[in-house]
DNA sequence: AATGAATGAGATTTCATTCAT
DNA sequence: TATGAATGAAATCTCATTCAT
C-alpha cells in the first residue's frame, strides 16, 4: 500500500506520458484531417492506448481539441507578451516582434498552431465557447493607438483587430501547409507591414 | 402518354423550383450550423421535398455545399470585376470598389457568403478542390503593382494576396453574424485601408 | 406522386407489419431474458428488420417495453372492466370474473403479460413512470367495500390493493413460466379466494 | 518477514471490515438504483476501497447481490422460524408472528430486504439459481394444513404459497419505499389477514 | 494484499444513401 | 419523377475486469 516517492513520480510521469502522447498525436491528426474526419478510436490507436484510456483523459473528442487550443493560446499569448514587452516603445518594432513570435511558435508547434488557430478554431460546437481566435489583445492595443491619434481615422479598431487576427491566422496556417509558398522573411515582413498599427499609421 | 411542350416546361420549372428551394434552405442551414451538424433529411424536410428528391438534385451533401460555393464565387467574381472595371485607373478607387462590391454581395446573400467564404469553405473533403478562398485574382493584381514598383518591397504578393483574402472573408463573416459589431462604413473603410495595394503603396 | 387507395393501405399495412413484428418479437425476448439481457440489435435482427428500422419505430429499448406494457394494461383493463360489469352485483362473482379475465388474457398473450406485469414492470427507468402495476382500480373498489362495512376492519384498503396486485401478477407470471405448476382452475380458484374482497368479507 | 498472530488477526479484521463496508454500501446502492444502474467502480468508491479490492472479495457484481440475498434469506428464515415456534399452536398467532418478524426485519435492514426480496430478486442470471423468493417453507405449512382439512378446498397450496410470498415481498417493499403509505399496524394486520392459512381457513 | 489506471468488447444511436412504390 | 421507409456501416461511449506496481 505504501510507495516510495520515486515510484509515485514514475507512475505520475507514465500517466502524463500517455496524456502527452494523446495530445501530440491528436494535434497531428486534427491538424491534418479536421475534427470530423478523425474519430476517438483512431486517436487512441495512433497514440498507442486503448479507447477507454482516451476517455479517461478527455470526456470527448472536442475536449481534446479544446485542451490543445487552450494550451496553444496560453503559450502563444505569453510568448507574444514577452516579445512585445522586450521590443521597446516603437510601434513598428513591437509589431514585428509580435509577428516574429507568432511565426516562431507556429514553426515549433505547427500542428498545435493549426488546431488552435486554423479554420476550425473559430467556433467550437454550439454552446462551447470559441477559442483560438481572440482579438481582444489586438483590439485593446489598437483602441489605445486610435485614442492617441496614432492611427488613421478611417480605421475602425474593432474591424481592424478582427482583420489582423484573421489575416495572421489564415496566412500562417496557409504557410505551414507548405512552407515553400513563401520565404519565412517575406511572411514576417508582409504581416508586419499589413498590421493596422503600421499600415494605418497617420502619415504626419 | 405524350406530353405537350407546355407540360414539359411546367415540369421543368417545377424541378428548378425544387432545386432553388434546396439551395436556398441549404444555404441557411449550412451557414447557421455547419455541414456536420446538418443532415440531408433535415435539408430535404426544410425545403419541402422528399429525401430522394434531394439526391435527385445533388449526389450528396457536399455537392450541395460545393454548388452553393461555386455559385457564390462566380457571382461575386463577376460583380467585383465589373465594379473594379468601372472604378477608373486609380488604385485606391479600385480597391474601394472591390470591397464595396464584396460587402454589398454579403448583405444581399449572407447565407451564401458564409457558406462560400466562411471557415468551412477553405478546404473541401480530401481530394475535392478547395473553393471559396481563391486569391488568384488578388495575386495577379498585386504582382502587377509590385512589378510596377507601386507597392513596397517589403510586401510579398503571394503572402499579401492570401492575407487580404483571409482578412476580407473573416471580417465580413464576423460582421454578418452580428452587423451591430461595426457600422457598415467602418467595415468598408477599414478593409479598403488595409488592402495591401493601399496599405503597402510606396510612399514617394 | 399519386397513389391509389390500395397502394396506400398496402404500404401502411407493411409499415404496421414491421411495427407489429418488432412488438411481437420484442415481447418474446423481453419476457424471456429481461430488458438488460436483450439489445436493440438482437430485437431488430429477430424481427427481421435493420437496426435503424427499430429506431424508426421506437426511440429506444425502453420505449418498446413501455409501448408493450401500455398496450397490455389498456387491453387487460378494458377486458376486466367488461367482465366485471357483466358479472352482476355479487362480489364473489365479480372477483371471479376479474381473475378469470386476467388469466384468460395471460394465456392469450403470455409474453405481453410477463413484460407488462412481471417483475421488471414495477418501475421503469428512473424518471419514467412505472406502468403495469397500477392498483388504482383495485384500491377504489376496496375503499368502497370498506366504507360499506363489507370487508373486515383489519384490512387496510391501500395495503390490500397492493397485496392483491402483487399476488395476482406474481402468481400468473409464475404459472406462465410453467403451466404444469398448477391446474388452471386451481389458479383461478385460489386467486379469487384470496382476493381481499372475498378473503376479508365480514362474516356476519 | 514473520508475522505475529496479532498482526494476522488485525489484518483479518481489516479485511472483514472491507467486506462489510462493501456489503453495506452495495445493499444501499442496489436497493436504490438496481443492479444495472450501479457499477462495480461506484460500489468500490462508495465503500472506500479500490476496484481491485472489490474483485478480491466478490468475483463479480452479481455475486455481491447473491451474497446479500443469501444472507438476508438466511437471517430472515431463522428469525421467522424462531418467531413461529414461539407463537404457540394457534394458526392465527403463528401467521401474525411470521408477518411481524418479516416486517421487523425489513425495518431493521431495509436495503437488504429490498435487494433480497424486491423485483430484481426473483431470478438471477440465467443458470444462476433464483434466490429470495423461496416459498418452500410456506408451501410445506400450507400442504400440512390442507391435509388436515384446516383450509378451504378451493385453495391450492402451491398457488397460495406463491401468492403469499409475492404479496408479502411486494407489499413490504412498497411500504419501505415510503412508510407513510400505510401505518405499520395496518401493514401487519392486513398481511396477516390475507395469509392463505387465515383467509382460507375452513369456516366450521 | 490493495490499488486504480488501462483495456477493449459491446451497446446505443445516427444518418447518408438506396430503392420499392 | 418524387417519395420516404428501410438499411447498416460507423461513431461514440461505458464499464466489467485485469494486472503492474
Amino acid at each position: 500500500m505504501k510507495r516510495d516517492p520515486d515510484r509515485i513520480s514514475l507512475e505520475k510521469s507514465k500517466r502524463d506520458d500517455q496524456r502527452s502522447r494523446i495530445l501530440e498525436v491528436g494535434a497531428e491528426l486534427l491538424a491534418e484531417r479536421g475534427i470530423e474526419a478523425v474519430n476517438s478510436n483512431q486517436i487512441a490507436r495512433a497514440a498507442g492506448v486503448g479507447v477507454g484510456t482516451f476517455y479517461a483523459h478527455f470526456p470527448d473528442k472536442l475536449a481534446l481539441r479544446h485542451a490543445l487550443a487552450a494550451e496553444a493560446v496560453e503559450r502563444l499569448g505569453a510568448r507574444v507578451e514577452r516579445a512585445v514587452a522586450a521590443a521597446g516603445g516603437e510601434v513598428e518594432l513591437q509589431v514585428r516582434a509580435l509577428v516574429e513570435a507568432v511565426v516562431a511558435f507556429a514553426e515549433e508547434a505547427p500542428a498545435r498552431f493549426r488546431v488552435a488557430f486554423g479554420r476550425e478554431a473559430v467556433s467550437g460546437a454550439p454552446g462551447r465557447a470559441a477559442i483560438g481566435l481572440s482579438d481582444r489583445a489586438a483590439l485593446r492595443r489598437l483602441q489605445e493607438l486610435r485614442r492617441g491619434g496614432r492611427i488613421d481615422a478611417s480605421i475602425d479598431p474593432a474591424v481592424a483587430a478582427r482583420a489582423f487576427t484573421c489575416m495572421q491566422n489564415g496566412v500562417v496556417c496557409w504557410w505551414l501547409e507548405d512552407p515553400g509558398r513563401a520565404p519565412r522573411d517575406a511572411l514576417v515582413d508582409t504581416l508586419a507591414r499589413l498590421h493596422p498599427a503600421v499600415a494605418g499609421r497617420t502619415s504626419a
